[in-house]
DNA sequence: TCAAAAGTGTTTATTCTACACCCATGC
DNA sequence: GCATGGGTGTAGAATAAACACTTTTGA
């Protein structure tokens, strides 16, 4: 009996949150889709273990990584409890595990993914949380380059919402609250004109 | 190496938001302050194990009891993981146990009491989520009789979060959001003029 | 007759929501 | 010249906040 971790690890890729899930190669369970996790080292922290383990998977660190909830009775057995984790990270930092008994892959959150043991419901209270915290935090930071446009950050808001938000009513609020500042310096984006880059006036985990 | 729980129990008492706190018999840190917890017994739950040591401390079952947050390191040494939860109690039906080397009692949590471990960061964290959702959910059913008062209602959110509230405007949020229904019944107060009664809508943890 | 608590509406300020057009650029 | 995406302001609705007096009762 021990202590195990899982880690949501969400995305937002062609319009749309995704979630990293891992087809098990051993049993129980084997060739169904799962959240990345596992046992505790010797002498680790969760918050280690979690780090550890979201490392693995995408190569990525200094991402938003938060706990979740804590499960017992989670499926896997082994574990008398699984504290679960949430994480967002920027998909063109991430270079994903492919060894030939290891495949991870993103999933599109909606429809939900078929996932063994409890898996969807670890998944549905992270996409809870996330929504929730889009609307006082500036958790989006680790799912955007360090410089953006308004109209990026806009469409990260969508993809994570399900719903299309007002451009000037968004801009108002994510201005007016102080969660980025325009930086001074424009860009072209495309074949267009060229756009205000934006930058967040915080680039650590913070709560309005 | 294994899990433990620890529990925040808050209840109101002359005015103020308390919480219960145990004196140690053991070492380490015999004779300090620790919030009640202790190793899940084999096979048990988390929540089960929440609840059996709420029992154990004050006699009351059927309250409000949520998981808030899992440490490790909490300076216990025993548990790699220490799963907290918070759980509100009328003090009017609680009976704390009394026996020679085992001291619960009631320590207001303005200011802060002095605590062993890490305690004080696990009861700041409770009362912070506490403070919140009194914003948008029934949580105080578990800290007044069946039927009561508006005033004794206020009260109670008054003491929680240690600032006076707009009579005319708790009145209109709580019962405005469905909170809380009349009863039709009315009943003296003290030496002063009946009032009517409210209950709950719902005696079960709910979201708004 | 005084103290103590219950009950009751209105006004103002603030916040949120909905909504439409122009401009610069690359093709 | 047209398609694409960036940029901007305002009016109405809804919500939240401030505020004072009357009533009943028991002592």
């Amino acid at each position: 009996m021990a202590v195990a971790v899982v880690v949501v690890i969400f995305t937002v890729r062609q319009e749309r949150l995704n979630v990293l899930l891992i087809e098990r190669a051993a049993e129980p369970c084997r060739g169904e889709w799962a959240l990345p996790g596992g046992l505790l080292l010797p002498g680790e922290t969760l918050d280690a273990a979690a780090r550890r383990k979201l490392e693995d998977e995408t190569g990525v660190s200094d991402v938003f990584l938060e706990q979740l909830y804590t499960f017992d009775r989670l499926g896997e057995g082994r574990a008398e409890a699984v504290v679960s984790y949430f994480a967002l990270v920027d998909i063109g930092r991430t270079r994903l595990r492919r060894e030939s008994e290891w495949r991870p892959a993103w999933h599109p959150v909606r429809p939900p993914p078929p996932t063994a043991f409890d898996n969807g419901r670890v998944i549905h209270y992270a996409e809870e949380r996330l929504r929730n915290k889009l609307a006082y935090t500036n958790v989006v930071y680790s799912l955007l380059p360090e410089r953006f446009t308004l109209t990026q950050m806009q469409q990260t808001y969508e993809a994570i919402l399900g719903e299309r938000l007002d451009k000037r009513n968004f801009r108002r609020r994510v201005v007016g609250l102080g969660i980025v500042r325009p930086t001074g310096r424009f860009e072209k984006q495309g074949a267009h004109r060229p756009a205000m880059l934006y930058e967040f006036t915080s680039r650590e985990p913070m709560v309005l």
